[in-house]
DNA sequence: TTAAAATAATAGTAAAGCTATCATAAATAA
DNA sequence: TTATTTATGATAGCTTTACTATTATTTTAA
């Protein structure tokens, strides 16, 4: 067990810190798996709940539904990245070698981060993928926006629009560009394994292709 | 009533042709109203029958689920778009004209059209906007996919990208950047309304920045 | 006009999505 | 150390969702 790295957490998406007991780091680690394996909308606590060995009413203690519990994933992962591009960039000082770093990092599959012991970021990336933008497209948005649930969706947002701006800071988009961006790396990986047509990669399924797409549609606007 | 236009659909989408009685246009247009005021995840066909006067029953005899009526929808506005958009750019010669012409359109908030009496375009374009993804982001993807179940969404694509390679042959990118248009069109909107730190257009809720945005991103690519 | 098809009315079942209670075990504070 | 708080496990139960089945009645088509 490596030293271990803790994403700080909005406290509404629980009703107990899942990381404070062994059952609570279980109930995350195992929904991840779980949310992979059945998709989000087949997910449920029972299923849960059976896979670790509690009982319903025990994943309730903590999370208050699943929509709460995939908020909560999504919100954790984007802390996560935003650590790990913040550590991977800090010392770059050109922002166009900060930028394509930025976008290979968005464009590229996850490996495990053996900093965190019960959460498997590869699998994670994998259910940010396809259940991500569920955590947002919901009636609900306005409420949980209130509540500051998305603020690590937006931090990271807001990063990757300041490097743009440094870029080229006549330019008039740095926020659009900057979420047009995070979601076409994850929306153009779910095309290019599931709806081929719909991207130029053909059967390649190859993340490089997308880094590659997205440098180009970045730079292609920076260009002063 | 104006004489009716007819989007053709792929028959494996529902039990009993909607559009062959009364109580299927009931429930196609019905539905429509009520995932915009409840949300998918909060509709079922109990509340949707309750609305319409029938019985839950009633509307499993023309659809399998809610799965498969969100993925009706979807196919018929990606129909009926790519109906108006050929219609509208058809004698158009000039590629680029006829590109900026379609980025508009897909930008724009779309008005009820007369030609179809049971739905109401302009709501349904609301539903796309907030529900549209989830369609295709699920488990059954693969499965959907070989029923042919986004063949209009594809083909829209596939309209867009061809224009695109019009516009400039050496582009590389011409059906990623036919999809990531296609989305941020819808996502951009949904941000500007919901979540607006991740666009560049304030609380101004003018869906032309959208189409400035999307406009100068594409041509910034295309440009020889 | 008669048969076929569509609908309404009703019932019923399994699973999902919760909430509540109580006993026990483990952690902690006095 | 004992007392007490806190977390968990076991069990129960309730409402809603997501269906399927049956029969009677109405509508439509041959």
């Amino acid at each position: 067990m490596k030293p271990q790295l803790q994403i700080r957490m909005n406290e509404n998406l629980f009703l107990r810190d899942p990381v404070s007991s062994e059952l609570g780091k279980k109930i995350v680690g195992n929904s991840i798996l779980l949310i992979d394996k059945n998709g989000f909308e087949n997910f449920t606590f029972k299923k849960l709940a059976e896979e670790i060995g509690t009982t319903e009413a025990g994943v309730y203690r903590y999370f208050e539904n699943k929509h709460k519990l995939l908020v909560y994933l999504t919100a954790w992962y984007w802390g996560w990245l935003e650590f790990q591009i913040t550590f991977k960039t800090n010392n770059i000082k050109n922002p166009v070698t900060k930028l394509k770093q930025v976008i290979k990092m968005l464009g590229s599959e996850v490996e495990d981060d053996i900093q965190t012991d019960y959460i498997d970021e590869s699998i994670l990336y994998k259910i940010i993928i396809t259940e991500g933008s569920k955590a947002y497209l919901t009636k609900q948005v306005e409420e949980d926006n209130k509540k500051h649930f998305f603020k690590p969706y937006k931090d990271l947002c807001s990063i990757v629009g300041d490097i743009i701006l440094e870029c080229n800071p006549k330019y008039r988009y740095p926020k659009s560009l900057a979420s047009t961006i995070i979601e076409m790396a994850h929306f153009q990986n779910f095309f290019m394994i599931n709806l081929p047509s719909l991207t130029d990669f053909g059967n390649s399924k190859e993340p490089n292709n997308i880094i590659l797409f997205l440098t180009d549609l970045v730079f292609a606007n920076l260009k002063k």
